[in-house]
DNA sequence: GAATTTTTGATGTACGTAAATCAAAAATGT
DNA sequence: ACATTTTTGATTTACGTACATCAAAAATTC
């Protein structure tokens, strides 16, 4: 049986009351009774048990969630993993609140991290823009003693606690190396379909996809990137363009969230499966994409994943304690046609 | 505030003694009155706070884990996890003891699955060897009403209740995928380097890989396979002699976990780099050599994840609960240099 | 309608910890 | 040695649920 406080209290030879003293870091105890009861704690091994403390504190974390708004469908599976966190909020002790910002709007943003400042919670996760008015809100709610984590896209710079997504430089990379060698020596150039600059992960996508092409793939061309605003009618037009004006295109990489658009363009033009795509995301559409070939590799993250390491950063910061970062790193998942889950998303 | 028990007494207009039945399945509650209770559970959004049930309830699990010995790297990670499994015991409420077998050894492995079952635990995870003798013993198990999870190689056709790994076929075909598409046109034979055919997880990776070349690389010639039974010596052995008897090869596929002996080889002989390897289980070896360029793809699952999964099911099993299938699946990770982990592992 | 059975209520204890109060004891200063 | 401050003990209540007991009320049987 494990030890409670009631045996550290007999090992120790002093009171519960004085144990409690110790273990919640309680004034008025002389040194040589904390080291007694610390030298009981460590012989028995004592570990406080976390479950019974908070029931006991009855305390629970205010979160907010700023989530932007749109048909983007990985957004919108973040903002069912939020859901589901928030159906499971009884057990994890936290209020949720969800807000919704329009999409690549950083004033938007920063009232929405104005409005997230005046319900004075633990703690907020927000997909940021990287814009000054963004980083100075986020500043006011730390200085508040608010803990922020960035979420999917990071604001590096900032005084944000904690990125809770990919190492987007690496995504890019990985994409560059799969498409080069999967190109071999197949002549053409490559193209790069992207969402908005204004947002950090898709900068540091390019960054680490140009990097990879320049160092390894250094004799294939490489497009002037082109920006689809994550709209699917913008990207499919883009696209169309691209691919009338250049008929010995050899790949695309796809880095931001407009692929509907893109595998429309590809597959009304006829040239699905002619092509190499890597893109971002998991959804239905991608998914569909990948197993009938127009689509070669799917770069994800996951939402789920991110959406819980957010939650545990927050409380942990929220307390005051530290977060192993190695936990909560966030992994880049590669799917091809043939390790793809048959599950949902 | 979330609602309690005595917040669904009061709107049912019954005794919190009442609800406590209703809730517990216990006998001797009126289907009316149960109607009512269940109707303010209801309208309330109750739920059940876990963390206090368990705290009254006093409910331990206590589990065994049964691991192969030996210099394996991944399953002595995978026995680091289960260590820090126990660490969080308190936690979770388990009581987890872990066998040590020597590995390939169905007959050891049996006994160990008795000797598991004399401790009379609520379940047994098991990296499972596909014999009858194992078969027979995870039968009585069960009937015995032990729950059985499988770690990493499973035991189809057996009576286990779960398979906590990856889908073994999918990761073979993702093998296959990757070196057929990283060859291009590239001329030169694939070998393939495996453990044991005694495992299932071996069998079944083979299986896909094989598949996948036949299907969709058909011009390709594939060696016979290696058995370097997951030890150094012997693959590195037998690995010097493959790539002296084709001197064309043009790229290993090594499913089992002889990595290091097969990088030994690729480097005295100067081959590394010049041959197309993708390997499994990210190991301080194996991450070395990716790195390096000896060896391009790593698959990977990730142990961690396994253990959690496995204790998951066994508590859920143990309770009778339900187990949600997608939530469980553990995922086939793809490491290339750029999207490696720049943490331990 | 009385006797019986079933259902419901009231109450208390327990799980392991947090937090508060008040009294008692020990240490400190002068 | 005294007053004063600091430290410690003893005790209680609370968190939300589980579980047991006994009495009271209601429903059922004949």
């Amino acid at each position: 049986m494990r030890p409670t406080v009631h045996d550290i209290a007999a090992e120790a030879g002093v009171s519960l009351a004085t144990v409690d003293r110790v273990l919640n870091k309680r004034p008025g105890v002389r040194a040589v009774t904390r080291d007694k009861v610390e030298r009981a704690i460590e012989t028995l091994g004592y570990v406080r048990d976390v479950t019974a403390a908070n029931l006991a504190k009855g305390r629970t974390y205010p979160l907010v969630f700023i989530v932007p708004a749109g048909d983007n469908s990985f957004m919108r599976g973040l903002e069912v993993e939020v859901r589901a966190a928030i159906a499971r909020s009884a057990a994890e002790r936290t209020e949720i609140t969800i807000l919704s910002v329009p999409a690549f709007n950083p004033q938007a943003l920063a009232e929405a991290l104005e409005e997230a400042h005046r319900r004075q919670p633990a703690g907020v996760a927000v997909v940021a823009i990287d814009a000054p008015e963004v980083t100075a809100a986020v500043k006011r709610l730390r200085d508040d003693g608010i803990a922020v984590v960035t979420l999917v896209s990071d604001l590096p710079g900032s005084a944000r606690d904690h990125f809770a997504g990919i190492d987007n430089i690496a995504a890019g990379r990985t994409a560059g190396n799969l498409i080069g060698r999967f190109l071999g020596s197949r002549e053409g150039p490559v193209a790069v379909l992207a969402g908005s600059m204004l947002v950090r992960d898709h900068r540091d996508r390019l960054e680490g996809f140009q990097a990879v092409m320049r160092d390894h793939f250094g004799a294939r061309a490489l497009l002037p990137v082109i920006e689809g605003q994550d709209d699917a009618v913008l990207a499919e037009k883009l696209v169309a363009a691209l691919l009338a004006a250049h008929p010995d295109l050899a790949g695309i990489y796809s880095l931001g969230a407009g692929n509907r658009g893109l595998v429309a363009a590809l597959e009304t033009t006829g040239k699905a499966g002619t092509i190499c795509v890597v893109a971002h995301e998991l959804t239905p559409y991608s998914r569909a994409a990948l197993i009938s070939g127009t689509i070669d590799v799917i770069l994800n993250q996951d939402a789920g994943h991110e959406v819980r390491s957010a939650i545990r950063v927050l409380k942990a910061k929220a307390d005051g304690l530290p977060v192993i970062a190695a936990q909560e790193r966030i992994r880049i998942d590669i799917f091809l046609k043939d390790n793809l889950p048959n599950g949902q998303a």
